[in-house]
DNA sequence: GTGTGGACTTGCCTTGAGTTGA
DNA sequence: TCAACTCAAGGCAAGTCCACAC
């Protein structure tokens, strides 16, 4: 089977990504990918290597795969272009929704972030070796002594029990004692360090920085000449100096926290039982015709399933895409097999599938509340046997436990094998991992047993199997968010990020100097560090040829980075995970600038800027600066920290409402330095007119009043009818005055409170807020905030994040990042 | 030093349940 | 009551990073 180059007949010319030829050999007999035996792409490939025919089979899914291949090399290439000759006129292509109208959105992001980015240019005040703890960080440090597992296993089932009574907030006095208590222990600790106050003053403010606050200081810090000054004492710090405050602060942190930094290795369990996953169920053929060239067409219930898959999806933007189309047409001649009429995919008509497919979607609809509810309860019974596991002998629910349906591959972005046919995953193809002694699930399709049970307790999936759509990976079955195994990872992933605070000057200091290194590595490593730090860009793994598109800060081409000339300033602009485009004009350090134009020199667009680093490199250089750190907890640092210092304002005065409204502003700053972008809700402009239309019916409604109200207060009466009684009101009383009153205030909230959700809407367009307060922000930031300002902290977290964050929610009000 | 398998985390989108308003 | 709207939960794609083999 080959893929095929979009304007070319001949095979797609694999981009050169890796200079080592690289040999993937599926070891799953099961395995379409398998069936290749061996794809090999090297720097000067043409394309794949054909797939090499599977000998004979017996069982059904051997049948399958065996049946794919009917259709080999010429054939296939000369049916693929004559349906794309037909493509154009059949369909419109259309950009993805979030890409649309993006063009406005950066603008102002990228005037934000140009005056909101560059304070790292400043470099900090340079500490000796052996640097101190954060007086903030201190703040609450009760709450950074992390529990053993069973500890904390027992304390998490405790939370979820009593979320509600856990949350309350302890007396001011609790509060203040503490503090002070802080304060004792810091005096303690800055006798140890050699720093003189001013100089620890300035370390905790620039270590709490955020990104705009830097920015400021730069400025600041410009007008009295200090950047100089600071960076000479940067160059004093030496790999040696920094790995010695490394050790002292890891020993100090070790000794007083108890931090599990390896709590990610070896032995996860002793007992492990769980009753195993739910398979999708088999096809019920529908029996209804399709038309191929205007007429009926059978198809075996096989067949018919693909072409269903195909049918449903007619009213998305990928049934539109020529490469959706050309993959699926591969994969479903395949399993036409050769002498089948269906050639040509513009020849197709799914319309009657379709609208059986909306049919059933109408009658599903139609169901009457009771008939859903027994429906609910009845799939609700069915699966509560695989929705908990049991984790030494305690009970955890069980994330995804159903094997993913057959379907169509809904790569994201430009994703070269969107339209593949994600087959039907067999039990024989699934692994399950459960205790040893522990009743084995039966395997759910009689005749049919697993590939294999395992019982490794160094792991904490209960199963996994290869995923078909890309056979180097897999697709496993976890705990759910709630379990006491995520909990832990999320609190250590915190407190390493929260750990990253006391190094952080250091590692910027370090990687300062190395903007001018001679090593061509360490230079491009420092450089790589600043712009993940700066702006909270992802590692960038190496990826294949055969997935999308995209990179990351390791893998960034000449192309995603230019110099802004007569400026400090770099213009990126790349497509991420996912495909989200990044769209950013900064401003750098003036060596960043140089030395990002010294790597473009001699290149050609396509390929990489750092092309000595890697994110393996990266990732062994940061070690060595901080024990456990890696390219991704900065994402975490900075996400959090920015949260923290914008929470810090004064908003005693404010409703909650309002204190909301800064909870999510501050939320979505978060959201765009991670870059978490959504597409526009589809609704968005009726949404948008909706409110429109409500202000401009309550400014009618309030000028009514405040007619009335001044009528009233000249003594005559009101002109409308009261909305109250629906009566004239021919004479005034002194109640009706307070009653206008009252109106008047309470319409102009209304207002005030439709425009804020106007504005918040408008803001938040094409944000998502979700994914930063799902995996970037420390819960703690949050409930602490909450507690203090008096704020339900349901009004932040929903029901799924209260679980998840259960750990978090007895932390004390003054619990600082 | 490099590639790869494996185990996890991160992140956007779709679905469908719940809510609102006519 | 029902249609329209809203938003959380779940689904699953796509990242990161580590260990290990060569």
């Amino acid at each position: 089977m080959h893929d095929y180059d979009d304007d070319s007949d001949g095979p797609i010319i694999f981009k050169r990504r890796k200079t080592t030829a690289t040999t993937t050999t599926a070891d799953s007999k099961h395995e379409y990918g398998s069936k290749m035996t061996k794809t090999t792409t090297t720097s000067d490939s043409s394309g794949m290597v054909p797939p090499v025919l599977p000998s004979g089979s017996n069982n059904k899914s051997k049948q399958f795969s065996d049946s794919r291949f009917r259709y080999i090399g010429e054939e296939n290439s000369k049916l693929m272009n004559e349906d794309k000759m037909n493509l154009t006129s059949l369909f419109q292509l259309r950009r993805p929704s979030s890409n649309v109208d993006s063009k406005h959105e950066y603008d102002s992001k990228m005037m934000t972030t140009t005056t909101s980015d560059s304070g790292m240019v400043v470099s900090p005040s340079v500490l000796p070796s052996g640097s101190n703890k954060s007086k903030q960080s201190q703040v609450g440090g009760d709450s950074r002594f992390p529990y053993t597992v069973e500890e904390n296993s027992k304390l998490m089932d405790e939370d979820k029990m009593n979320l509600t009574s856990l949350f309350q907030l302890p007396s001011s006095s609790d509060s203040i004692k503490q503090v002070s208590e802080t304060a004792n222990t810091d005096d303690q600790d800055d006798e140890e360090d050699n720093l003189t106050l001013i100089e620890r003053k300035e370390k905790l403010e620039e270590d709490n920085l955020t990104l705009a606050e830097r920015k400021e200081k730069l400025e600041a810090a410009s007008a009295l000449g200090r950047i100089s000054k600071t960076k000479i004492a940067a160059k004093k710090v030496t790999s040696s100096s920094l790995k010695c405050a490394s050790k002292k602060i890891i020993k100090s942190r070790s000794k007083s926290t108890n931090l599990h930094l390896n709590s990610g290795a070896g032995k996860k369990w002793t007992t492990f039982a769980h009753n195993g996953i739910v398979l999708p169920p088999p096809y019920k053929p529908h029996g209804v015709k399709m038309l191929y060239n205007g007429e009926q067409v059978e198809l075996t219930p096989e067949q018919e399933e693909v072409a269903t898959m195909f049918a449903v999806m007619k009213d998305t933007e990928f049934a539109a895409k020529p490469k959706f189309i050309e993959n699926f047409m591969n994969d479903w001649r395949v399993i036409l097999g050769k002498e089948h009429v269906i050639k040509k995919f513009h020849l197709c008509d799914f319309t009657p599938i379709y609208d059986w497919h909306q049919n059933e979607k109408d009658k599903k609809k139609q169901l009457s509340a009771l008939e859903r509810k027994a429906l609910k309860e009845e799939k609700l019974k069915e699966d509560e046997r695989y929705m908990w596991a049991f984790v030494d002998g305690k009970k955890e629910k069980v994330g995804n436990f159903r094997v993913e349906p057959p379907g169509l591959f809904r790569g994201r972005g430009e994703h070269p094998k969107m339209g593949k046919l994600k087959r039907r995953i067999r039990p024989d193809e699934i692994t399950i991992n459960i205790g040893k002694g522990e009743p084995v699930p039966e395997c759910p399709i009689p005749n049919e047993r697993w590939k294999e049970v395992k019982h490794d307790n160094t792991v904490t999936w209960l199963a996994f199997w290869k995923n078909p759509i890309d056979p180097k990976a897999f697709k496993y079955v976890f705990l759910d968010d709630t379990s006491s195994w995520k909990g832990q990872s999320d609190k250590d992933k915190y407190e390493k990020a929260r750990l990253l605070k006391d190094y952080i000057l250091d590692i910027r200091a370090n990687y300062r100097k190395d903007f001018r290194n001679k090593d061509l590595m360490k230079q491009q490593i420092s450089v790589a560090a600043y712009l993940i730090d700066m702006l909270a860009l992802r590692a960038g793994n190496e990826k294949d040829d055969d997935e999308a598109d995209t990179v990351g800060c390791c893998t960034l081409k000449v192309e995603n980075v230019s110099l802004v000339p007569q400026t400090n300033k770099l213009e990126i602009n790349f497509l991420g995970k996912d495909s989200i485009k990044y769209e950013n004009t900064v401003e750098v350090d003036p060596l960043v600038y140089k030395a990002i134009g010294e790597f473009k020199k001699g290149k050609n667009t396509g390929e990489e800027l750092f092309d000595k680093l890697d994110t393996y490199k990266l990732n062994a250089h940061l070690k060595e600066l901080m024990p456990g750190l890696t390219a991704k907890v900065f994402r975490t640092y900075n996400a959090s920290i920015t949260l923290d210092k914008l929470l810090n304002s004064e908003i005693m005065n404010r409703n909650v409402a309002e204190k909301v409204v800064v909870y999510n502003r501050a939320n979505k700053e978060v959201a765009k330095l991670c870059n978490h972008q959504r597409s526009e809700p589809k609704s968005h402009g009726a949404q948008m007119l909706k409110l429109r239309d409500n202000i401009v019916k309550l400014k009618g409604v309030l000028d009514g009043l405040e007619t009335n109200l001044h009528r009233v207060r000249k003594g005559k009466a009101p002109l409308q009818l009261d909305a109250d009684d629906g009566k004239p009101k021919k004479n005034f009383t002194p109640e009706m005055y307070g009653g206008l009153q009252r109106k008047i205030k309470l319409t102009l909230d209304k207002i005030e409170k439709t425009e804020r959700d106007m504005d918040l809407k408008k803001e938040l367009k094409t944000t998502a807020l979700g994914t930063s307060k799902t995996n970037y922000l420390d819960p703690r930031i949050s409930v602490a905030w909450c507690k203090r300002h008096e704020v339900p902290i349901e009004k932040i977290f929903n029901k799924s994040l209260l679980a998840k964050f259960a750990w978090a929610m007895d932390v004390d009000p003054s619990f600082r990042f």
